[in-house]
RNA sequence: GGCUUCCUAGCUCAAUGGUAGAGCAGUUGACUCUUAAUCAAUUGGUUCGGGGUUCGAGUCCCCGGGGAGCCA
């Protein structure tokens, strides 16, 4: 923009209020100058904070640094102005001058840079009076010229709607959003690294697949033209990881997006993102090893949680609760049934009849829906009464076989499977399997489950299953719902980039 | 899907049924170490859309759109 002028040019109608059409003609503006912001360029030589490291101390004025960010701060004084950008790792602050600039190109930075154009400048770090590491400015350039203003400044944006809709916006002035969304990465990353380290192969499975397997829940439903063929989206990522173990990979894990034609909620995105992980030769028993180091690393090494002394622990605080939930205590583990039994107060309530319990629950004050089966009355106050109670990191062991048709049965009580269920915050964070490998008890199993629907049994995986699958340990992680918890989020919405909404019909 | 609730300037928010306002941002000016910089002046509205009640509607009622919370 060397040559730029600065004056706006002569315009009849008052545009002042408009902060789109004045962005637009400081842009023509520069244009006319024979600068086109839109085609230019920086090399930046270092990240915000990397470029603060570098600071040596008040005798050194010799340290230089090309940095580039949106601008976020504005603050002019006569001739000399103090701005802020921001990029990736953060803000950095910049003193413009008129006498180290000159009277032309200060006047430049004045009246044609907005709050929120990206620049990139040179110059060297300088300390100022209040302590803050900042760079003298000696040359900049405009590499794009925002033509929307920012939102406000201190308050940032709130409107929830526009938060989701205009994630970038968010990101740009919600401090707490940027930090939050990128624990949500690094987690991601932290896993990776986590499995591969114990020599867990990550995999890639179909999404488009013919019977939706591995849960219970609606898919969403699609076509494929050229094949002529109705496809579902993948609602768990199980049945194809289990036909890798058949194939002899024997730690594989996928991180990928499920779909649920389901409800939207506070704890529900129609998509979302699952870890699941299976290790062959292990069990549920090796899995709450194997979860357990993965989320006290996750703790340690990505969210590292301090006390008021800036002293590492292993405890987050809950966001619903405020309590204190402490990853590193030994994590509890207790039976489905001792759960349901101490709950109801009834030592004998597996033993009652469904009427009985139907009575035993809604005396809990729950609303039990007559047509449901005896298990799911039951599991009714386990999801509704004891969940939401277990706040502590808790296994809970033994489930009802009828939960999961993909587990082991227990040897000693076949009423129940080899499984645990991981609680944390009130949350289901991981499932766990002794995964079933006799191909005709899975075959019983699916059946039963299925009763008349028998186009929803995977004949393929029970195929698979009979060429002979190791015995194995499978878990399934949230991510989502894992990030929430980690990052003292409120909604699945806070941890999602683009959660899904509504479209807008303007 | 049901119930509750919200939608006002670019953003954050005000406004008993009685002239739609403020802060920030913008514009103009002052200011060469600021930290939500400061000071002075100033522009800016289809109050989500449509209909109704009323002398009069941002406000009350109905329909529609979108968001949030609770429930299913």
């Amino acid at each position: 923009m060397a040559n730029s002028s600065v004056s706006m040019s002569e315009n009849p109608a008052d545009i002042s209020h408009d902060q789109h059409a004045v962005r637009r003609q400081k842009l023509a503006d520069l244009r006319a100058g024979g600068f086109d912001p839109f085609r230019a360029n920086v090399a930046p030589t270092h990240f915000s904070q990397d470029a603060k490291a570098l600071y040596v101390d008040e005798q050194d004025n010799t340290v230089s640094v090309t940095v580039a960010g949106r601008l976020v701060t504005f603050r002019v004084q006569g001739g000399s102005s103090f701005v802020k950008i921001q990029d990736q790792q953060g803000q950095i602050q910049l003193y413009f001058r008129k006498d180290v600039l000159g009277e032309e190109r200060y006047l430049q930075f004045k009246k044609l840079l907005d709050l929120g154009d990206i620049i990139g400048v040179t110059g060297t770090l300088f300390k100022t009076k209040t302590g803050e590491i900042t760079v003298r400015v000696e040359s900049f350039t405009l590499v794009s010229k925002a033509l929307r203003p920012l939102p406000e400044k201190w308050h940032g944006l709130s409107d929830a709607e526009q938060v989701y809709r205009q994630r970038y916006l968010d990101l740009i002035v919600n401090q707490e959003s940027r930090q939050r969304l990128m624990t949500r990465a690094r987690l991601v990353s932290a896993v990776r690294r986590f499995l591969e380290d114990r020599q867990f192969l990550e995999v890639e499975t179909p999404v488009l697949q013919s019977v939706a397997g591995g849960a219970a829940a609606r898919p969403f439903e699609t076509h494929h033209n050229a094949l002529d063929t109705d496809f579902v989206l993948r609602i768990s990522l199980e049945l194809y990881l289990k036909r890798m173990l058949v194939g002899g990979y024997d730690r594989v894990f996928e991180i990928g997006r499920n779909f649920r034609n389901e409800g939207v909620s506070r704890r529900h995105n129609p998509e979302f993102t699952m870890l699941e992980v299976y290790q062959a030769y292990s069990d549920y028993r090796g899995m709450m090893t194997l979860v357990q180091d993965l989320l006290r690393h996750l703790v340690r090494e990505v969210i590292k949680p301090v006390d008021e002394n800036g002293q590492p622990v292993m405890a987050i605080k809950h966001a619903a609760s405020g309590e204190l939930i402490d990853f590193g205590a030994d994590w509890r583990e207790v039976k489905y049934k001792d759960l349901i039994r101490e709950k109801t107060g009834n030592p004998g309530w597996f033993e009652l009849s469904k009427a009985d319990k139907i009575a035993g629950a809604e005396a809990l004050g729950l609303k039990i829906d007559p047509n449901w089966e005896d298990y799911e009355v039951t599991n009714e106050i386990f999801g509704k009464l004891i969940e939401p109670t277990l706040i502590q990191p808790t296994f809970v062991t033994h489930l009802p076989k009828e939960l999961c048709p993909l587990a082991k049965l227990t040897q000693d009580d076949p009423s129940t499977i080899d499984v645990f269920e991981l609680i944390i915050g009130g949350m289901e964070i991981a499932p766990a399997y002794s995964e079933q490998n006799d191909p005709d008890v899975q075959r019983q199993m699916f059946e039963a489950q299925a009763g008349e629907e028998v186009q929803k049994i995977d004949q393929d995986f029970l195929l698979a299953l009979e060429h002979g699958m190791p015995p194995a340990g499978g878990m399934g992680i949230g991510i989502d719902r894992l990030a929430i918890l980690l990052t003292g989020a409120e909604s699945i919405r806070d941890v999602i980039l683009f959660p899904q909404l509504r479209n807008t019909t303007s």
